[in-house]
DNA sequence: TCATAATTGATACAAACGTATGAATCATTC
DNA sequence: GAATGATTCATACGTTTGTATCAATTATGA
């Protein structure tokens, strides 16, 4: 393994540990087992390795979702498997993503380029499928970029309060398993509704 | 305004804004218009500070939870409060919480002592509501404090991405008319399912 | 094998950081 | 109005920060 991918991958961990301003080159380097003026060599500057540590998982999200779009399956099948595809792509193959979605609350300034594009294309790509068959309500009260938007946050919350609520996935991927079973509760919930009665007790 | 509570209320501002160590406090003084002993005077140390600027917020959300809990209302009129009064406290009224958020990403050891409770008990409150009238698949799938979490979630997108999709609500409070849109989406959504259709196209 | 390029290493630097300190100023009380 | 306590101020300290530098080393190709 590379020196310089030896940086790009400590980064991504240090980065999503502990957000952009609470990671020094130096922490960074001290992980890699590599010299202060390798990344300066390699990268130039902090900014430069965060963005380039991102931005190597941005293509593979595209992809997935490019893949499911075309697909034949069906509307719920292409839901299914697009939320299913992103939880498991951000809580079990990628947990370092949450780097990205820490920087995307302060604004995105520091994110690779395309980011704000590939999140915004995310939410039109689910509000796309969901609108082929849907519960025309919804769609009176927000169009489908934001539809798709609210549908991704029923995973948001395993991103942002699973460290505190369970400390061990504090930095540990989520197993499959807990992932295939969220997005099972999330598809049923979905597309049945709560069903909640109008009564009280 | 006391020079304390200045430096509450622009600490609180700039760490929602850049976090708590993308903040110095350095900042906030010049933000609060104040001198670096004033700091150290009131607060000790800026992890004090930064726990004290959150901690005021934790009161009033605890009690807007336990108002609707006690309520009368039904079990569909109960979660319609708890989701709005939440959207609307965290993304209207107090957008300086995003911090918490953060700061929970990262495993929240620098929140105010009751964060970590806070979380659970509001996760477990809307579970319960919606557990008095519901869909028994989804409880199948995942517990009460589960579901709650999944349910706010649908919410934290707009706390996650709207900063970087409608960059004026970056450091703006989202207005009570564009929540209450979202709100009565999700609620829709919510309650009676996307209805998507088994076919495709 | 030798010259050339690519990479790594030790070290330096100015700026920014959190915190501490003690004199100066303000407010309060008698 | 003098004395006492609360607060503010300018300033300083020791670290840590990101970046730059250039000699030392390693890899590459003729």
């Amino acid at each position: 393994m590379s020196t310089r991918d030896k940086l790009l991958e400590a980064a991504a961990r240090m980065f999503a540990e502990h957000g952009y301003d609470g990671t020094s080159v130096r922490d960074i380097i001290k992980e890699a087992d590599a010299n202060l003026g390798a990344v300066t060599y390699h990268f130039g500057t902090k900014e430069a390795l965060f963005s380039e540590s991102l931005g190597q998982k941005l293509g593979p999200l595209l992809e997935l979702g490019k893949r499911i779009e075309e697909s034949q399956a069906s509307a719920m099948e292409k839901l299914d498997m697009v939320l299913r595809g992103y939880a498991m792509f951000v809580l079990h193959e990628n947990p370092n993503l949450k780097a990205m979605f820490m920087e995307s609350m302060q604004g995105g300034d520091r994110l690779p380029p395309g980011s704000v594009q590939m999140i915004q294309w995310r939410n039109k790509v689910i509000g796309d499928i969901v609108k082929q068959g849907i519960n025309e309500g919804v769609f009176r009260k927000c169009n489908t970029k934001e539809l798709g938007m609210m549908i991704l946050g029923l995973i948001s919350p395993y991103v942002q309060d699973l460290p505190i609520i369970k400390p061990k996935y504090r930095n540990t991927p989520v197993p499959k398993r807990e992932v295939n079973r969220i997005i099972d509760a999330a598809m049923d919930m979905l597309l049945n509704g709560l069903k909640v009665r109008g009564e009280g007790k």
